[in-house]
DNA sequence: TCTCAGCATACAATCGATTACATTCGTCTT
DNA sequence: AAGACGAATGTAATCGATTGTATGCTGAGA
């Protein structure tokens, strides 16, 4: 089919170790040699085979990333974050969509092993608890996105959820509502614990209602719903992600309470539609892009050193808009 | 580190070539001989390299996808489609995001071919008009997504866009709307031709009132505000996509325009999110996940048989909600 | 008992690159 | 002028699997 360095040897009358030098530019090549493989090169449009060179350099290039669910914004910017970075390298990204199923996760994990990744990121709620042990002796450098283990410490990068968690409800509680309400992820999810945590920095106890749901737009909408049955306005509303914010904005609507006069809501992301929302929404933001960059940089310090123990987390940043601020609804 | 077939083989007794027949079932191997083998792959955790299987059979079981914007949920949702409909084959993808940069693309062509991939999806808006020679020879099956060449024929994956532009603008006619306007995306996007051709199926000459935007939710409020100042409510808006209608919508909010008494506005695609909007956006519904898990149907023909003419397209459908519904404005 | 068929398995080539080691040849040193 | 050095290039091993061909063994038939 396609040429191969014995066709660009053979046609420029050098041997293929010689092709190989002169286009790795490792060793010197006589530059009229060079120029003359690169002639033959270009007129056959040889392109060399990632596949013959990743057996026998034992390095592929690739780094392979699982995430929940490629359609939830924020994973698609974070997945945009390691692929731009990881081109900026050279490298290439194999996508694993994992669905929320275990059983694909551990599937994937077997995909990614058979093609030899140079790495592993594993942004993925479900995964990351089951397959701890799997992950902990993974053959290449892993990194967990927004998770992090007690017991087997696995490099990982993640943003500051408690302090997320705390912005979120400070700032409810400074706009005056007088209770307060949270609709949580599921319990698997990544960085529910720790908002809640935060959450709990600034409300205490029972003063506290929540409810969990799947963490995405349907689920924020039946949560909503059900709080509604156990809860009056005015109160404030710290929701999972922004995902479930816009559900739980629909059913407000629907229920016919206001927002943000009878309830203020922040959402946890900043995806980019938020702010062209109706209310536009208050949010935790997250940097997806920079948490995607910073796993694939971290990977790179952990094949290029023997470094094991990495921990980044990325600040959080509250972004006020019309959701949760009394007195400027239409 | 990892072992290879040639531990397994030693710690079984065997020869490689045995336990490779063992693996894969094709030749009849003693039971007693593939019991053993089992055993000790199990025991050693031996995974074999798709690397070195790659090479030696010259094919690698991965597609190679090249999208426009994986943060658009449009994409998102084809990438999830392609992906899942790979998986289901033992196939896997090679995720590449152009950005809208043709260079990049160019780039990107460049990286599948070294790693050899065995199919390739174009679902890029820049790439097909300016790379059509090449994609027309690659070395491997290469199918399109919502794109055709005319001069070149390439085998593609298509909705029926002329029949979008031409639902959403009837619709809106239906609706009484007196005036119509339409925000196009960018002059290289896919669908768009096609999208107008369609509105000026119902819409003639000079009544249709066009602006062009760069197909994001920041392009369509621009594109909006210019649009204010050359056309008076009330009127009927058929927008490039959702992350364009959406954008308008903010924009409408600000200048005061109420959807949809005053402007009656219908999307394309139907991304999840459409329905969760206030107004709930009226749309072209098309299956994304279906084109996407469609064109790796395609590329599987292709490879099996020597089927090079395909050409799909698949159907859309007007979604109406309350944006583009006169009388039911809150 | 000898031969032959056929099953199970081994041997070795192969895929396409990289790279350690060997070779050639010209030039410089003494 | 002989030897040494180094630049340029060639030879061949190697990575880890698959697969065509050869071989050995067992049992059945004559």
């Amino acid at each position: 089919m396609s040429p191969t360095i014995s066709d660009v040897a053979a046609a420029a009358g050098v041997s293929t170790a010689t092709v190989s030098r002169a286009l790795s530019g490792s060793t010197r090549v006589a530059p009229a040699t060079r120029q003359k493989v690169l002639a033959i090169v270009a007129e056959l449009g040889y392109q060399p085979s990632a596949i013959a060179r990743s057996l026998r350099q034992q390095t592929t290039t690739v780094f392979g990333v699982i995430v929940t669910d490629i359609t939830n914004p924020f994973y698609a910017e974070l997945v945009l974050g390691a692929e731009e970075a990881a081109l900026d390298l050279g490298r290439s990204v194999l996508l694993c969509n994992a669905a929320g199923d275990p059983e694909r996760e551990g599937l994937y994990l077997d995909v990614l092993t058979e093609h030899r990744v140079d790495g592993l990121i594993v942004a993925s709620e479900a995964l990351s608890n089951r397959y701890r042990e799997r992950l902990a002796d993974f053959p290449v450098p892993v990194v967990l996105v927004n998770t992090k283990h007690e017991d087997a410490p696995i490099p990982s990068v993640t943003s500051d959820n408690r302090r997320g968690g705390r912005l979120a409800a400070q700032h409810l509680v400074d706009q005056g509502y007088p209770a307060m309400a949270a609709i949580l992820g599921p319990t698997y999810a990544n960085g529910r614990p720790l908002r809640v945590v935060g959450i709990r920095d600034v409300v205490s106890g029972d003063r506290l209602i929540t409810e969990a749901c799947a963490g995405d737009m349907e689920g924020g909408k039946k949560a909503m719903e059900r709080l509604s049955r156990r809860i009056s306005p005015p109160f404030g509303l710290v929701c999972h992600n922004d995902l479930t914010a816009i559900g739980a904005m629909a059913a407000l609507r629907e229920i016919g309470w206001s927002v943000p006069d009878d309830v203020g809501v922040v959402g946890f992301d900043d995806i980019p539609i938020s702010e062209y929302l109706d209310p536009p929404l208050t949010t935790v933001a997250q940097d997806m892009y920079a948490l995607g960059a910073g796993a694939v940089d971290a990977l790179i310090r952990m094949s290029s050193s023997e470094v094991t123990e990495i921990e980044d987390i990325h600040e959080v940043r509250l972004v006020v808009r019309a959701s949760s601020v009394r007195g400027e609804s239409g």
